[in-house]
DNA sequence: CTGAAAGCGCTTACAG
DNA sequence: CTGAAAGCGCTTACAG
């Protein structure tokens, strides 16, 4: 540990090797970006002494009087790969670090915030330590938010988010236009009378979902229920009553752990009921690599792959001082037809 | 750009505020490890004039003068998340974040090397900014590494290595052993003539795998053919051939992106001979999250996670200059059935 | 056209 | 028990 840095040369080591004062050096190796006029001897010197010395600059000294680190943080507020939702994390990822890469930056994820209790502070200390940071997550702590923006520190939500107002920057997905496409799928293929399932809490992904199947039924004549779960009391039981009440078609919302669609699946499982001969079933999202065995849903993609990237873009752009990027932008979703919705029974 | 770092109060801001010298602000706000003695009414002016101004402590700068920074990198030497081999990677980076976390790190991802040409010098440019490195890929960079442990900067490798003598501290799974429990399968059901597909170049991951595979057959009195191939020679035809010849099962290496045994299973499948039926098929190694419709290999697990795992707890180890870590751990894999493996035809 | 000064924000010896 | 100095390794103004 304590060898690791003392035994590396430095820019004063080649400067007493070749002669001339340190920031000379800086000037040599540094490219000259400012321009300064340096004798060809000069340079030489230093870049021989360089060599020989095997020099190699220390990034951390470099980004302290820069300014600037080439690091884009990610914080997720739970585990950044957690085993239960892995997958619907994992195609963020891909897209962030995709074009992280492209952009020139290293990506830093902040995962030990995550063990420890967090509180805003825990978050505020950490995350500075990248140029800009993306948030991916239900919900905004909204105080830590504020807190960056009103600093200037560039900060992008994966999702969109309101609750700051229209300060917030952001890459959505439009869960509304979506959501609405698959009502209005059931809509045509004859279903009358359909069922609502959504978290309880009201996150943005909630709320934009339910408002586009309102909008859609509403248009189309179409009944829909809303009721909210946790998947828990999702039986049986209260399968058939829904059912034998008129209800044709059922749409879930897709959440991370897909609970309710999950109920909803095991309880016509345990029922003997099928879809889509019994009744339809559609989610409003998709079931990204979670499904080895079970059947293809009806529902739309999430475009969670360009959204990382386009995160990416919006923030590099907030770290360059670009002001003509859109900092808020809503990605659609294409429809995914699937086998799980069919005519009513 | 300007109002990210600009805006932010520094421990000089706070000590102007309270009237105090910036070192005792240092001091109070560090937690005074060094057991210093301050006045109660100290502590109490400056934690009230850094509450006051927001106060967050620049991790870069800490780093600077401390050396240290509660960062872990991880280095890939291709896309983090390559598409292609996204899978295989990706428990890895499970495991890897999960103890990061646990021992209160972050982890850093280096992607943007990876799409610039990156030199040994980039390597160790960038690098260096975690307190320690993670490495991943089937070679090692000798020079870039050399220079590391010179250093005394710590690195771990996932995946064994011996390119640099006993000095690359590692976490590796035991090929031998797991390769040659699957040649002993085999033997047990009866073959005698078994054909092993390995990679052109000799990274450890061949090596180990092959001689595993030579010795149990060996041992067994099975006989053994030994065939290099990227997957591109490896036709209907040539399947045919080797059957004919007497071969009754294939053993393939496994790799990124396994295209020996997707190859054998193509011309398989072209030339309608079915496993376990024809002849059987194993795969040394597993095939992780790829499998959605494809058969389940014969093979054996790859403990990728808990190497992630054992690699980080390497790393911290030292980096905290802990001697008593082992810097060199190979771990069991487990064997997978499958369904591929049968008696000979 | 060059070289010495100041500064990035912090920590850790080292004097009072 | 406290406060001012020196230093981490670099970059960028700013004098000669």
């Amino acid at each position: 540990m304590s060898g690791a840095r003392s035994s590396r040369p430095t820019q004063a080591d080649i400067a007493r090797l070749a002669g001339v004062s340190q920031p000379t050096v800086s000037l040599v190796l540094g490219g000259n970006k400012a321009g300064m006029t340096l004798s060809e001897a000069t340079r030489r010197k230093v870049l021989k002494a360089a060599e020989s010395l095997g020099y190699v600059p220390d990034p951390i000294a470099r980004r302290l009087s820069r300014r600037q680190n080439n690091l884009l943080g990610l914080y997720t507020f739970t585990a950044t790969f957690p085993t239960d939702v892995q997958h619907s994390y994992y195609p963020f990822l891909v897209g962030v670090e995709e074009e992280s890469a492209v952009q020139g930056y290293d990506l830093l994820l902040f995962t030990s915030s995550s063990s420890t209790e967090s509180g805003t502070n825990e978050v505020l200390n950490r995350v500075r330590l990248a140029d800009g940071c993306l948030f991916l997550g239900r919900h905004v702590p909204e105080a830590a938010m504020s807190r960056f923006l009103d600093d200037g520190y560039p900060v992008v939500y994966i999702g969109r988010h309101d609750e700051l107002g229209e300060r917030l920057p952001y890459v959505g997905a439009d869960y509304v236009s979506a959501s609405g496409a698959v009502v209005r799928r059931l809509a045509e293929a004859g279903h009358r009378h359909l069922l609502y399932l959504r978290e309880h809490d009201d996150a943005p992904a909630s709320v934009d979902r339910e408002a586009g199947v309102v909008a859609a039924a509403t248009d189309a004549g179409v009944r829909a229920e809303v009721v909210r779960t946790d998947g828990g009391d999702v039986d049986t039981g209260r399968l058939r009553a829904w059912l034998d009440a008129g209800v044709t078609a059922i749409v879930a919302e897709e959440t991370d752990t897909d609970i309710a669609v999950s109920a909803v699946e095991c309880a016509a499982r345990s029922a003997g009921l099928r879809c889509p001969d019994d009744f339809s079933l559609a989610l409003l999202g998709d079931r990204v690599g979670r499904s080895p065995g079970l059947p293809a849903l009806s529902g739309f993609a999430i475009p969670r792959r360009e959204m990382g990237r386009a995160a990416v873009r919006i923030l590099t752009g907030l770290v360059a001082g670009d002001e003509s990027v859109p900092v808020r932008q809503v990605l659609p979703c294409p429809p995914l037809v699937g086998e799980t919705v069919g005519p009513p029974p």
